[in-house]
DNA sequence: CCCACATGTAACATTTCTGTCACACGACCT
DNA sequence: AGGTCGTGTGACAGAAATGTTACATGTGGG
């Protein structure tokens, strides 16, 4: 469960240390120091959840909260306030703004990350389990396995995801590009040779029941997975 | 999805109120006025869920919450709260007692009935007291043992736990993640490297009887329960 | 209060996976 | 044929995931 966050956070030291935490939790964060740059960011991505200070220069935490509630755009972005205080009066009151949990300072890295596991529950529909059967090959998301000709084959989890990937997008030529946007993901920088390589462990992967076939290269544009 | 719900609720109007709804969606119906009833009941057969309300005599419905949380053999049963005020304050304080939900008075049975849905779903389906027969390993919840082979096994409770959830979920790989929300609990903040000594541990207490086997890790996802 | 047990973490060991290279091979063009 | 480009292939070192052990803490019972 990784998500895209954004952190708005003025104090450079705790912005450092959220977004480390965050980052060895998988997350892809994004950073901000004032509600202003918070905005601008927003208006040009939608990010997953926002963790918000309470105190920050200028317009204050709630102040942002409050507003981002009332656009339509970002009303159902879910938010967490830090907080310094612990008075009663600043929970109500960033409740009141509409953030959908608050953490008091000093917190430790795993209670916000639990926090943040939980907010982003409420709001994730689980992702796709099902089955998929191609050509002779399938592969089985929530047991993880994959059958060729009814005999079940070993691979690592690139192997496994790039597979995946391919099987729901029988046909089409991906790019290597495309590939590492899909299969690795957005932000990741590697060699778009690489894909090759892992094109190669996955066809030998599917070698034993003669699936490997089915892994078309498409000289000058990419990879395909044949329907037959 | 019918569940065993118990209600903590000391006026019987509403008591009555809440019971005929969740009977009539199909709930199985436990009731009790106070704290002390409660915990009387839980002691003898745990609840699927627990519908508590604010205010109750004698112990507050706040104060039951937080002492249930605090138990081992209570500590995943989801809670649900009632409360006739509509302060912030409350909500705060339910959520810190470690309530899953909180509905406020006076409420629609519609609603009541979908908040107990979302919570219940959570939870994963097939946990029940019967036994499980797997690969030649028998788990009793009802007397809280294991058998291998046909020898009794010697588990501690965490180990009882997780094996209990992998063996009626068999095949299916679950992630660090998933099985600390379904063993520990949802609200629990524990390392996920915490799994694996556990995993560990359970695979030592079933290796007398060579089932240790059937734990299988599946590298870059999770465990799972082998079906022979 | 002491003891046995259970639990969560840290630390270290071991295994597996990944990304890159360097080079081989084959396709395509002139 | 020769040359160029794109892809296949095998090797390898670093990174990442998991196994394993030890330890500190907490808890409940004698």
């Amino acid at each position: 469960m990784t998500a895209n966050i954004l952190v708005v956070e003025d104090e450079p030291a705790i912005q450092e240390l959220i977004a480390v935490n965050l980052e060895h939790a998988g997350h892809h964060v994004i950073r901000t120091r004032d509600a202003e740059g918070a905005l601008q960011i927003v208006n040009h991505a939608l990010p997953d959840l926002l963790l918000i200070d309470w105190m920050l220069p200028g317009t204050s935490g709630v102040a942002l909260a409050k507003q981002l509630r009332h656009e339509e755009r970002t009303r159902q972005i879910p938010i967490i306030l830090l907080t310094a205080r612990s008075s009663e009066q600043d929970k109500i009151q960033g409740l009141e703004a509409g953030a959908d949990d608050y953490v008091t300072k000093p917190f430790s890295p795993r209670e916000l990350l639990a926090r943040i596991k939980a907010v982003l529950r409420r709001r994730a529909p689980e992702m796709t389990d099902e089955p998929v059967d191609v050509g002779g090959l399938r592969l089985e998301p929530a047991t993880r396995r994959v059958f060729g000709a009814g005999k079940p084959l070993q691979l690592g989890p690139t192997e496994f995801r790039l597979l995946h990937f391919l099987m729901t997008h029988i046909e089409r030529v991906h790019s290597r590009s495309q590939l590492l946007d899909q299969v690795w993901g957005d932000h990741v920088f590697v060699e778009e040779r690489t894909v090759d390589v892992h094109i190669r462990r996955l066809r030998k992967s599917l070698e034993p029941s003669g699936h490997d076939r089915l892994i078309e290269t498409v000289r000058g544009a990419g990879y395909r997975f044949a329907r037959v």
